[in-house]
DNA sequence: ATAATGACTGGGG
DNA sequence: ACCCCAGCCATTA
């Protein structure tokens, strides 16, 4: 249904750039609705297809990809933010502080890259 | 109007 | 760090 609750989800998470990630928590903040992650997550899953919205740029708040009952879809997400240049850990997890949105200006991520493990 | 659903989250053990 | 549990919320049946 236009106008909705979910078309103002599908605008907010247009606005996130390639390369960037956010999360549910967060998109549901930029509506005022800081408690309506799963609304968010709920809306991403009934996505049509053709859609412009680029659904895969929202993970969970924890840096995972979160997957549906149906259980596939998670590769073919992190296939695409990875042509996008964001990198997985080995446990399947992304760096929020690096990749989170509206996201570090390349100076700002250069030096976090930079930074020593431990002082 | 009530009950169920789900790609969430934060806190506690 | 991992697993479990109880709130939260818009949309649908």
């Amino acid at each position: 249904m236009a106008n909705s609750f979910y078309d103002q989800i599908y605008e907010a998470v247009r606005r996130i750039p390639p390369g960037n990630v956010a999360s549910y928590g967060q998109i549901a903040r930029l509506l005022g609705k800081p408690r309506a992650a799963r609304s968010v997550g709920w809306a991403l899953h009934n996505l049509p297809e053709g859609s412009d919205v680029p659904w895969h740029r929202v993970i969970n708040a924890q840096g995972i990809i979160s997957l549906d009952a149906h259980g596939f879809g998670g590769a073919v997400q992190r296939t695409m933010l990875e042509d996008e240049g964001i990198v997985f850990d080995q446990y399947g997890r992304v760096d929020m502080e690096l990749y989170g949105w509206p996201g570090l200006d390349l100076a700002e991520r250069d030096q976090i890259l930079n930074l020593p493990r431990s002082a």
